[in-house]
DNA sequence: CCTTAGCTGCAAATTATTTGCAACTCGCAT
DNA sequence: ATGCGAGTTGCAAATAATTTGCAGCTAAGG
């Protein structure tokens, strides 16, 4: 932890109680919205404001530490970069979100940079669809 | 076209000038957000509401006339159904929206399909990454 | 033509996110 | 330890994007 603390000072910046609150609160939902977020920091800091999480998860974004991604409706949703080692299935239907590994994209990937030297972040947006469940019941 | 008209009023819906004038301008913009459309709308026929293009855009889409992507930034783009038939490769950088025919997520898709029963409507997201330009920049 | 359910325009309400600003505090330098 | 300055925070107001209530129109079957 400590090299995180330098990792931010480095670039000038701090490491806050509300931010370290922030991050911890990312990585224990794995993926959230900011409001999401915003309230489970509540839990055991209840004055922290909106915007504050809101900037946080900007800032910890530009640091590296927290990445967003995609998943629809509009908002977008806030993982720890160290766990974005997963596509999303998002269901429109029932609106789950299945993982599936980044392998599963490899070749979908490869052929991209290959014939048109777009390189892909799967993980950036969540792979929509309709899920093996609601498949099955319509 | 009299055809969709009876496709439409089957539905109990109606086929007025300005529902037209969006699916017109869907058509001929290839993919547009809300505000794009109206104001395409708004050359020919200055009149008309943004509400009212958000409403039949809804209503287009649920007639199966039109459909919604997401490109990324938050914002829906929306498409002609018939237009619908690739891939959008999405610059992070740049903003940049091109184009890949969709065969070339077949194998992908598939995968998906038989390792998780998901069944990935493809054109719905956007892939996101960095394009060919913006890679050999930097 | 006439009736009526489906539209439309407009304004106000929502929801999501951003920003200005004064007060506050982390952490290097002393 | 203590001070100072730059980065932060809380709060309220500003934006932006989309939705909704409603009263007055209008397409289209009869």
């Amino acid at each position: 932890m400590v090299e995180k603390n330098q990792e931010l000072r480095d670039k000038g910046l701090r490491l806050t109680p509300q931010r370290q609150l922030v991050l911890e609160a990312v990585r224990a939902l794995g993926h959230a919205t900011p409001e999401e977020v915003a309230e489970k920091v509540r839990i055991s800091h209840p004055g922290i404001n909106l915007s504050t999480v809101y900037r946080n998860l900007e800032t910890l974004e530009n640091v590296g530490l927290v990445q967003h991604t995609h998943l629809g409706h509009g908002g977008a949703t806030y993982h720890a970069a160290e766990e974005l080692t997963h596509l999303h299935l998002v269901c429109g239907k029932c609106g789950s979100v299945g993982d599936a590994p980044i392998e599963t994209a490899a070749n979908f990937v490869n052929t991209l940079v290959d014939d048109y030297g777009f390189k892909t972040d799967v993980t950036h947006f969540a792979i929509y669809g309709t899920c093996a469940n609601c498949s099955s019941q319509s």
